[in-house]
DNA sequence: GCCTGGACGAGAACAGTGTTCTCACACGAG
DNA sequence: CTCGTGTGAGAACACTGTTCTCGTCCAGGC
């Protein structure tokens, strides 16, 4: 019976080995990943490798899952440091804490925001991690219009497909609501703003987009960032008031 | 001398057809270019096409320089097609032009968006394509501006060094400029958010980031584009007035 | 305590890849 | 007519992912 549990924390534990090797090989390498070398860095022969994974696909399927949670992660560590009271802030906090991770994992925010990968097919495991982040952004814009802010994105009323859309997504929302002065797809509408555009800004900056034409790069994030705050109606009204 | 002029003619009709033979290989194998496969296809072996390119990586920079191209040129031609009086317009026929032409060439698309090749730095020719589409939307909002449109985005102020590079950036900027009720960088500012809404939208839904989220794609993206049209003041003063 | 079954690693093999080298040939310029 | 250059073919090398077979080792059941 030790035995058996042994054996499996034997196995679990090469199992990590070979993940960090391929983590290391995806910082320095980059995007293309060799399972051979993989093997070798790990003191194991090719073949061997296939007693832990499937197949190469397989050992990128944990690396993205691993990457998806991990971005998540820290995503939702910077936001829990942040007082409710100041949805700004915290939407700023989300930010930062994917440009920090996306900068530090260059290949593995590739991974999983770039192309996608060819004949991969994302599995069902990745949809919850990826989704979110969303999640997170559209609690922060709840949280700010019951708080009474302004009411996000300047009323442009959602085609009614895409109210359908959002209507079907709001049933994953997990929790109870607090009563809000809008519709809940109209909050979604404007959280699938701001993840567009944090994304596209990070995807930018990460993906070289950016060379050779902003150097002032936190600088340029933050007030990106910060527009977008105002968009959604998150900042305190603007100085016209 | 008409040799000369003869054996030229064959050499590029033979590069334009190694590289024809690889675009479709890129539309239907997806990223994993195959330079072997290419030769085979092609009625060359694999030791011939290095007379035509110096590596596959070459390959790819030919391939990634006519992607460039052919996307800057349908939105041009697309720009083209809207009198410079409805900057709303064109603005949206900026967006379509480019979410039409990345669904219909999803690989091509990944190469000049997605995550970076490895080892691969994006040669000097590649900057100027990429910046025409950022330039287009410049245009737009400066045409916009002039015509008294609302001033882009509501007051906040450009961080300093931001300001520094953009004012650098303006120097690219090809033709005399009207006369304009606020400073260029501000225009060039607004215009990096909508640019970076629009390949951050464009991004997630040819990467297949809005499957089992989004159904009304079009319709999504329209409202999206609308919206950031609004937030760049390029419609008409929205409905509270 | 022995036997057995299953897990494991090693090694060879196969098909495919990018790249380089050498060799043969064609053909226009002199 | 000869020479040189441009071109294609073919073999070779070092890789890659993957599969198969073959020993080995060791816990569990008798």
């Amino acid at each position: 019976m030790s035995g058996r549990k042994f054996r499996e924390r034997v196995r679990t534990e090469i199992t990590e080995e070979i993940l960090g090797v391929a983590r290391r090989h995806l910082a320095t390498e980059g995007a293309n990943l060799s399972l051979r070398a993989v093997a070798r860095d790990a003191g194991l022969v090719p073949s061997a490798l296939y007693r832990y994974f499937d197949s190469r696909e397989a050992l990128l399927t944990a690396l993205i899952t691993e990457a998806y949670e991990a971005l998540a992660g820290s995503v939702d560590a910077a936001v829990a440091a942040v007082p409710h009271a100041r949805p700004d802030e915290r939407w700023l906090a989300v930010c930062h804490a994917v440009r920090t991770w996306a900068l530090a994992h260059p290949a593995e925010y590739g991974l999983i925001y770039g192309s996608p990968l060819p004949d991969y097919a994302a599995p069902r495991q990745t949809v919850a991690p990826a989704a979110r982040i969303l999640l997170t952004v559209t609690g922060i814009l709840i949280d700010g219009a019951a708080d009474g802010h302004r009411s996000p994105v300047p009323a442009r009323p959602l085609p009614p497909a895409v109210r359908e859309d959002l209507n079907r997504l709001t049933a994953y929302w997990p929790t109870r609501l607090p009563d809000l002065p809008m519709p809940l797809e109209s909050v979604l509408a404007t959280a699938l703003t701001l993840w567009t555009q944090l994304f596209g800004l990070v995807g930018f900056e990460t993906f070289g987009r950016l060379d050779d034409m902003i150097e002032a790069r936190r600088d340029y994030f933050d007030h990106q960032a910060w527009v977008m705050a105002d968009l959604a109606g998150l900042t305190s009204p603007p100085t016209d008031a």
